[in-house]
DNA sequence: ACCACCCGTGAATCCAGTA
DNA sequence: TTACTGGATTCACGGGTGG
């Protein structure tokens, strides 16, 4: 894992190393067509206003660096259009690329990737378990990120390896979404200050699952937005080669420790386990917006009193509205209760406990 | 829910109607400024080989026609961004966009919408619990698609009702990713020989999350690219006008005879959980003003500091003065306060929060 | 050792009404 | 248009502390 600086027109590949420079003159330093994979975390150009605090005053600490600045859409436009040039050349005839990004970018990014030749395989969700919430109530939790993966042209022949990803998903065909927690804990690596070693580290479980799908051992993984090396340990780790690319002398630094650290799994080891789903929780309000239960329907407890169920998925009696559980726990005058069970309707003359419906939305879930 | 063709220049909005016709002249002949959403699903037509169609529908001569890849897109985005400009001149100042695609189109039409002046505020996943396998095994399951939801312009005041979202989602505020089951079952409509009628028929659900979190009843809804109508049929039912536009006469049909079908819910049903934000003001002179609390009396923070009431309805603490909210942030050392939650006062001994009183108020405010 | 509780924090385009 | 100010707003974890 030294770090280097390339020589202009290197003619052989520099194997497991960390590259100091702009991306984009590296690149079209190293040989043409020598590269399998290509994953790349790109400066979002997130476009924040002001400050923003939590609801207990707590100021949130935000990508404000110099590196995610843009003057304009055009100019980030130019600077993807730019970089993905250099990437595309770098790629063997048979290689893929990665690309990450959050709504601010990603439609450029797909844009300019279509522009320039590549091939879009699929739009791969990562839905975060953990995101950060939307702190004002103005808008949805943003809580998913969009990668693009896409081979160097129509009809190549990318590395898919779809056995190993039923596999990882417990023996169904692996989805375009997946739910993965946030880089946090130990994992997420810190500064001789305590603070956080970069912005926007990325999970190792993301990077495995990538590279486990679309790379073979022995595979050449190049990242030009290196960061703290995510790619690289994940790559190292699976017995890949890595090439990272990172101009901040600060980040090289951190990832090049890092990559030190790394000891690769033995061949025989490359099959690990995957963190386990969260069983999903189902809203009442999703009965309502499926039709199962048609607002304005009244629900029935266990004494015959009625409540009205409303379009967001809210209830109303004669004195109460709220939750199904908050009007049940205000009727029984008990400080809490299980609206699920709790409830009637009625079809056909006869009652049915909601929770049948729930029941039924659960076991679609699992298709 | 007539079907009209459309007089050019209609000076007089249609409501509740299907309006047949390409949707950029339609939309171009209705009133500018005239409607509060626009829901679109337009045409992927990318990258299906085999029949080719423009967007404009005109066939394409495999032999004489060189109509590559860069040609595609680039007439896609020609009509992208026409009827996208239809569309922003339809909008109300805050008014607000949604358009559906997956990655054959939604990042050309993301691209799109910021170039037009759209201001992207999130993009959804719908993740679809039972998508359509990937026979091939040749890349994952495509098991969402995207939406992208835009208000007309930075800095407008789009709806969002954020309290009726985080009902239908069991009381935490709602995501960016929805999961929802494709439209199937008797929810698919079926033309005259028992074939779906449609061959990307959206879910209800999926309308009624999108209608219930950015519009309100009365508010007019417009779809260019109506289909079977699924749109107006949950609009219609939520108490919203709809306008659809489409120009295949078998979607018409279908569409109408659906809406006929479509019986509105009644008001009490439509009533969402009121937003904090929407409560008439109080202003804490009034509790002086009406004798609620008397000046020189003392109020108390959670750390069991005091300040004085004062006549004009400010505070004074040991070293601050100042409204409800000044001197509970001065004595937080915070960015802000909100004085109605922070402050107490004693009666009979015991602490009370003043938030009660302005409660009091409220409530005979609606007398 | 274990559990309960508190605290910190994460790629964020995050306010509205009045003077 | 700008300035000011009232006041509304958060979910899932991990780690540390204290009992």
């Amino acid at each position: 894992m030294a770090v280097s600086t390339l020589a202009q027109g290197a003619s052989v590949l520099p194997l497991d190393e960390i590259l100091d420079g702009d991306c984009i003159k590296v690149m079209n330093a190293l040989p043409e067509g020598s590269v399998d994979l290509i994953f790349a975390d790109p400066p979002y150009n997130l476009q924040l206003r002001g400050e923003l605090h939590r609801p207990d005053n707590s100021r949130v600490d935000a990508v404000d660096d110099a590196w995610d600045q843009f003057d304009s859409f055009k100019a980030y436009d130019t600077f993807t259009r730019a970089w993905l040039k250099a990437a595309r050349r770098l790629l063997k005839p048979n290689g893929a690329i990665w690309v990450i990004g959050s709504y601010h970018n990603i439609f450029r990014v797909g844009t300019a990737l279509q522009d320039a030749g590549f091939w879009i395989l699929n739009d791969v969700v990562w839905r975060k378990s953990n995101p950060m919430p939307n702190f004002r109530g103005k808008r949805l939790t943003n809580a998913h990120e969009t990668m693009i993966w896409a081979s160097k042209s129509e009809g190549a022949k990318y590395t898919f390896n779809y056995e190993a990803l039923k596999e990882l998903n417990e023996g169904v065909q692996m989805r375009s979404d997946w739910v993965l927690p946030i880089c946090s804990g130990h994992e997420r690596l810190k500064d001789d200050n305590g603070d956080k070693a970069h912005p926007t580290q990325k999970p190792e479980s993301l990077l495995h699952r990538v590279l486990v799908g679309s790379t073979n051992p022995g595979d050449v993984v190049l990242d030009p937005f290196f960061g703290t090396g995510t790619t690289g340990a994940v790559a190292k780790l699976l017995g890949r080669h890595y090439i990272g690319i990172e101009r901040e002398e600060s980040y090289r630094k951190v990832a090049a420790k890092r990559l030190g650290q790394v000891r690769p799994l033995e061949a025989s080891a490359l099959e690990t386990t995957i963190s386990k789903r969260a069983q999903p929780r189902v809203a009442f309000g999703q009965l309502v917006e499926r039709g199962l239960l048609r607002p304005g329907e009244v629900l029935v407890n266990p004494r015959g009193q009625a409540a009205k169920v409303r379009v967001d998925g809210s209830l109303v009696s004669a004195e109460h509205r709220g939750s199904i559980h908050q009007v049940g726990a205000a009727l029984e005058n008990a400080p809490s209760c299980n609206g699920w069970t709790y409830w009637q309707f009625k079809r056909d003359g006869r009652l049915i406990p909601i929770d049948l419906l729930r029941q039924q939305i659960r076991s679609e879930m699992h298709d």
